[in-house]
RNA sequence: GGGAGUAUAGCUCAGCUGGUUCAGAGCAUCUGCCUUACAAGCAGAGGGUCGGCGGUUCGAGUCCGUCUACUCCCACCA
């Protein structure tokens, strides 16, 4: 069969990925092979593939191809995370779109639209996946909210609060006015802001709620909040306030009397030293109202509106609110001076819109003990963080860590397995039904209609910390009594996880939580964190910059396997990841390159009784034993996560050893056939090579091998075992970079004396070079080889220590010549200077160990025998 | 404000226990080649005070201190 001319990649990846799902070579079934096991990061279901999955999703994915064909039972799990918040602001949009209000549809009506908004758009990035050659096993997709998933995740939460470690608290949230619900503290984004930091006067109040001539000054960057106030409060300490003592004062605009209270938190050097409290709407004026018993007056909305509590300005937005605020304050004459200012501010991480603290009830899981876990997993060594700089992160983390707010305002989601009963009480059962049978028995008259379950949904997080465990068995998570099902007990823990560092707290640190708990054991060993994929100006690749390729037009444009490619050369684990389009080309390149190769060998014809050439039998030796050097390195790159390390490992391997110098030199001459033992040896180097590449390049390699030789129906390059290193010589190996360097000497005299580079030449060896390796000399340099020196005039060079020379007459001048090794003979001399120099102090011999004192003194030996050389050469060109 | 990380060739990065393949790789650049697998290629070449300063040592990309720059994490001085 004959390779086509052009390697058709488009072709080739659908082809190959149809045959491997009508294989279901991805999948997996327990068996007594030894587990190997993944699961996917689940990317939103609603979200497309960016460069950031990619990178992700390569890396995976050459883990378990490799895993595969190392002959363990690689399975890696697919599937998809509900993302509640997310996906609920999309389906809000598209429901405004065609003119419908949240507001105005039930709840069930709601979710029709959204779980059609999923089945339209969900499984979008699955698909997607499969063009980048992601071996799932999509027979084991899972989305998050599957049935069974979803009763997991109930379980889950009535298994804690039996426990009692989930309770229902007010505290003061992080409340997210787009997506009108509370988020959690690693959900909002601390970003420094411009903004102004308004002085504004309160008058002292005469005890009839009129204003006096005395007054103070506030400081806030948030003066739409001022009829809010609670107190104004100073500092016990601060003599300047102590006339303040006893007080009241009004509230500019609305005219309300607050008191002036006395707390240390107030700093007296930092704004006035006044500061107003406004229990409602900030995290320490509530500790502070909590202190001094000071009422909460809440005026802004869900939605980050002023409402009629404030009195004035009501229904308007709070920002739109805080400009008007300003010019009233001006003109009530109120205002002392406006000063920029900069000051952290949080967002919320999905809808970017700015945190509003926000006293409300929610439920909370007590992380205490588990954190504990958590943090003695990573600390122990029983998961590893590749690369461990994260363990610091991760320490502090898990040491500070609050009580988790797992309650969401939205309707997308787990909704909370909780029921109000009519006596305000609460009862928590894993369905309704229970949950009746539960309210009953505190009081029989009570019929489904009397409870009310609570309307909140739970975090995400709560969903796909459970990840690892629910998606072989959803009957476990909430129930540690049921035995694990077959699935459970053969795959968990996982192997390896691969994801960013960005999500190391939200579900990284939690699902070793949730392993802990309910399998007693962690969910992987490895967790391998990438880096975030920035562009070249170092900014991260996000849809908003509009900086980051359709990972799609990349695929189509080059090949799939040059886009893994191009992400893996540069992707050292943990450090951030500058995506250039380049390193894709050299995928593409790469590519081309082995197709090539194997054009070649395909084109030869055979003639299997002629015998072997020396050139080739030394080839074809010396790269059986570069090869299992090489399976060795990339065996121990592997080891240790070092993806791209292996890969640039095979890359040299295939492309310079094997096709620069192997192929060249057991090419058969124009017209004329290879041995049948020479041609044996190639297309198994061919098929070894494939194999090792396979991981990172599935594609080409499953196409080439097929083409290689008949393949039955159902076989493929996915399920043949890794190349095995075998002992290796050395010494050998060594010795034939010898010849590689002499090689190139040749090149550089021809090209100096401009010599034909088809023009044999005499080449003079001396010194110590094995003599099986003497007719690739002869036939890459095209030289023919002669011992002991040249009489007369030559060209001569070193390599390691065996000294070459080609003789020149006719080709050279003598002065030319002579100028030429009167320099080298300098170079010499300074060399050997700078050795005994070493060798001459006391220190250095006294101290250094022997090896190296012994490798100074060659080095003087080395350079007085060159320069002897030199000087005979000298002396014969006179 | 607290903590962590990074800094090596134009770019992306290796460099493990201080000395021996310690100054490396790939890409890019330059020069010469359309040589019958491959110009997406072949054969060569140039390029770095290992961020600055100081210290330890006989000897420092490598260890310590310090400064600078960038990045990240944590923290809402209103």
């Amino acid at each position: 069969m004959e390779t086509k001319a052009k390697y058709n990649p488009a072709e080739v990846e659908d082809k190959w990925y149809a045959y491997w799902v009508k294989n279901r070579c991805f999948h997996s079934e327990p068996d007594n092979r030894q587990p190997y096991t993944v699961v996917i990061p689940p990317p939103n279901v609603t979200g497309i593939l960016h460069m950031g999955h990619v990178l992700n999703n390569t890396l995976n994915d050459v883990l378990v191809r490799k895993a595969r064909m190392d002959g363990k039972n690689a399975c890696w799990v697919p599937g998809t995370d509900h993302a509640s918040i997310a996906t609920e602001s999309k389906v809000v949009a598209r429901l405004k779109e065609r003119g419908i209000s949240k507001e105005d549809i039930s709840r069930e009506e709601f979710l029709r639209y959204a779980w059609e908004w999923k089945e339209e758009h969900g499984g979008i990035i699955l698909q997607q996946l499969r063009k980048l050659g992601a071996s799932c096993d999509w027979d084991r997709t899972r989305f998050t909210m599957d049935p069974d998933l979803s009763r997991a995740v109930i379980n889950t939460f009535v298994h804690f609060y039996k426990k009692g470690w989930i309770y229902r608290g007010v505290r003061m949230v992080n409340w997210d006015p787009v997506g009108k619900t509370a988020v959690s503290d690693e959900e909002v984004i601390h970003k420094d802001t411009k903004s102004h930091f308004y002085h504004l006067k309160y008058y002292v109040s005469d005890g009839a709620g009129h204003p006096t001539d005395k007054f103070l000054v506030i400081a806030t960057t948030r003066p739409e909040t001022i009829m809010a106030d609670s107190a104004i409060c100073v500092n016990p300490a601060d003599e300047r306030h102590h006339w303040l003592r006893g007080k009241k004062v009004l509230i500019p605009l609305i005219g309300r009397e607050i008191p002036v209270i006395e707390d240390d938190y107030v700093e007296m050097d930092f704004g006035t030293g006044c500061l107003k409290v406004t229990p409602a709407h900030d995290v320490h004026d509530y500790e502070i109202g909590l202190r001094h018993n000071l009422p909460v007056i809440d005026i802004i909305d869900d939605d980050g509106r002023l409402n009629e509590k404030a009195q004035i300005l009501v229904g308007e937005d709070r920002f739109v609110a805080r400009k008007k605020i300003e010019k009233m304050l001006e003109e009530a004459g109120n205002l002392v001076k406006v000063e920029e200012y900069t000051s952290p501010v949080g967002y919320s991480e999905r809808t970017d819109a700015v945190i509003e603290p926000k006293l409300s009830a929610q439920w909370f899981l007590k992380m205490g003990e588990m954190a504990a876990q958590a943090l003695d997993a990573v600390e122990s060594g029983r998961v590893k963080l590749i690369p461990d700089k994260y363990r610091n992160t991760y320490r502090h983390w898990m040491e500070n860590v609050r009580d988790w707010c797992i309650s969401r305002q939205l309707w997308w989601g787990q909704q909370i397995p909780a029921w109000y009963l009519p006596d305000g009480s609460i009862v928590v059962e894993e369905t309704a039904e229970d949950a009746l049978r539960a309210a009953q028995a505190k009081d029989p008259s009570l019929t489904a209609a009397d409870l009310r379950q609570d309307p909140d949904v739970l975090d995400t997080w709560f969903s796909s910390w459970l990840w690892p465990i629910s998606v072989f068995d959803p009957q476990r998570p909430g129930h540690p009594e049921h035995a694990p099902n077959r699935d459970l007990s053969y795959y968990y823990p996982t192997n390896d996880l691969v994801t960013g560092p960005d999500i190391l707290f939200f579900w990284v640190a939690r699902m070793i939580m949730a392993g802990e708990t309910f399998m007693g054991d962690v969910p992987f060993r490895n967790v391998y964190l990438t880096g975030i994929v920035r562009d070249k100006l170092g900014r991260k690749m996000s849809k908003t910059l509009g900086n980051s390729p359709d990972p799609l037009d990349l695929i189509a444009k080059y090949v799939s396997d040059a886009v893994r490619i191009g992400m893996l050369l540069c992707s050292s684990a943990g450090n951030d990841i500058f995506y250039d389009e380049s390193q894709v080309e050299q995928g593409r390149n790469f590519c081309g390159k082995i197709w090539n190769s194997w054009r070649l060998i395909d084109g030869w014809s055979v003639d299997e009784g002629a015998a072997q050439g020396e050139a080739a039998r030394v080839a074809v030796k010396w790269f059986d034993n570069l090869l299992s050097r090489s399976i060795e390195t990339v065996e121990d790159c592997y080891a240790k996560f070092r993806i791209s390390e292996a890969l640039m490992t095979i890359y040299k391997l295939f492309w310079d050893d094997f096709c620069s110098v192997y192929l060249e030199l057991v090419k058969p001459a124009f017209g004329r056939a290879v041995d049948g033992h020479t041609y044996e040896a190639t297309v198994l180097f061919f098929e070894k090579l494939l194999k090792l590449i396979h991981p990172v390049m599935p594609f080409i390699t499953e196409e080439l091998w097929q083409a290689m030789a008949p393949r039955r129906e159902g076989e493929t390059i996915m399920y043949q075992r890794t190349p095995k290193a075998g002992p290796y010589d050395a010494a050998f190996l060594d010795a034939f970079d010898l010849v590689r360097e002499i090689v190139a000497g040749v090149r550089g005299v021809r090209a100096q004396k401009g010599i034909a580079p088809k023009q044999s030449l005499p080449l003079h060896i001396e010194g110590q070079l094995p003599g099986e390796l003497l007719p690739v000399l002869e036939k890459s340099a095209l030289v023919e080889v002669k011992s002991g020196p040249v009489e007369g005039v030559c060209a001569s060079f070193l390599v390691g220590t065996v000294k070459c020379s080609v003789p020149m007459e006719g080709f050279v001048n003598v002065d030319e010549e002579r100028a030429k090794l009167q320099a080298d003979l300098a170079y010499q001399q300074k060399f050997l200077a700078t050795a005994r120099a070493k060798l001459a102090n006391q220190a250095f011999v006294a101290h250094a160990p022997e090896a190296v004192v012994a490798a100074e003194r060659k080095k003087e030996a080395d350079a007085l025998s060159r320069i002897a050389a030199l000087e005979t050469a000298l002396s014969a060109l006179n």
